[in-house]
DNA sequence: CCAAAAGTGTTATTGATACACCCATGC
DNA sequence: GCATGGGTGTATCAATAACACTTTTGG
């Protein structure tokens, strides 16, 4: 078979990340100034395409670690899209990837001066290069809805930390407080979390227990 | 920019459908017996490549109909699928879909003398070809858990149905028995169905009543 | 001693489960 | 009149939601 003169397409095909973590009581997505035509100068997720023998998982990760410096993250495959205009010069697959990453782990990234890659507000976003905000709003709503369903939130958090801090960032996420004690009694009662025998000291206040999850991987509650 | 000389990859894409209905108190998928090597004379789900022009789920509604003759189905897309050594002759990347027919819809699919072409049970099938097992494992998952959190199984009903046959079908897809009076009291407070008004009247016992969903739309419950 | 976050139980309400008999029909 | 599936209610148990005060620390 000659696959030149096949009937069908060979498309582009790129792998994009809507990349989350929180910071400042906020839900943030890594974000890439674009510098050439179309959409220069227009905020984009990040992504790049497929190379050769990569398989799509790998080509996520890589892409994640160029941008971020991170690799050990959640990372979940989000949905393919493949309008055959999303791309004005040529056909592009994307096939698009979900990552969380603990604020604390990013190796400071204010300090490296660079003006084209920011971590904005999730729901302050300006207008976004080709269907990206058709991405984004499809990450955030899978974001949303698994929180309520699973563990997926420790991939927000750093190995140790305060059960404040664990509902701080659920608030922050489905939008919308919860009660301190139901809420340590269900998260406790889950049995994905042990105490870590350390406190926090910082504070004019008690010090919290810090706690961990036993297993930092995928699991459906209930 | 020559995309001839591009560093990357431009592969094959391909859509793939993992079809399902009930019938025979069994959850069916259907497969395609292959004709060409690779996996001459194995099974394999449908699928077709990605025409010029053409988005995904156009591409999957059209395999669909191909190999149905229905396109009024419940459709979404499922998973994509891209470890370069998956198709043993090049690199193709498959974006999968999957579907849901009332065996009633279809057209006597028994009538045509097809053998390449069949409707199998899923927890009885043979060796498939290429990463298909896989595949329909994926989509055999999502069904089960969507069938617990949503009202998809509309999408294996015809328009009209006794509660009994809603109950059998949860029963098939979720694999237990299910107690009758709670699980119609839990069906009608969900408030998507509604009576016809008409009865179902074959059979030495007596008549059911006939419903319909009020929308045949994907709702999530609770 | 004051401010600030940590930590802790009980009650009420709601939803889920378990369970058995009568009804309408065809033969 | 008997076999077959259709149709109905109540009582128990489990999970969720509402709600306020004491503890420990730093300054």
């Amino acid at each position: 078979m000659n696959t030149n003169v096949s009937p069908y397409e060979h498309p582009e095909v790129t792998v994009d990340l809507v990349i989350f973590t929180v910071n400042e009581q906020k839900l943030k997505a890594l974000l890439v100034k674009r510098g050439e035509q179309p959409f220069a100068g227009i905020w984009s997720i990040p992504g790049g395409f497929l190379q050769t023998g990569e398989s799509l998982e790998d080509a996520a990760i890589r892409v994640m670690q160029e941008k971020t410096g991170v690799k050990e993250i959640y990372l979940e495959q989000l949905y393919t899209f493949g309008k055959p205009d999303r791309d004005p010069r040529r056909r592009v697959i994307t096939v698009t990837y979900f990552a969380l990453i603990p604020w604390k782990n990013l190796i400071q990234p204010e300090s490296k001066k660079v003006t084209d890659l920011a971590w904005l507000t999730v729901d302050e976003l300006p207008e976004l290069a080709f269907d990206h905000r058709e991405i984004l709003n499809y990450a955030t709503n899978r974001l949303r809805t698994k929180a309520s369903y699973s563990n997926i939130v420790y991939g927000l958090l750093p190995a140790h930390f305060r059960l404040s801090d664990l509902q701080k960032i659920y608030e922050i996420i489905i939008g919308r407080e919860l009660d301190k004690r139901n809420f340590r009694k269900r998260m406790l009662a889950t049995g994905l979390l042990e105490e870590t025998g350390q406190k926090e000291i910082v504070g004019a206040h008690r010090p919290a227990m810090l706690y961990q999850f036993k297993k930092r991987e995928f699991v459906l509650l209930d």
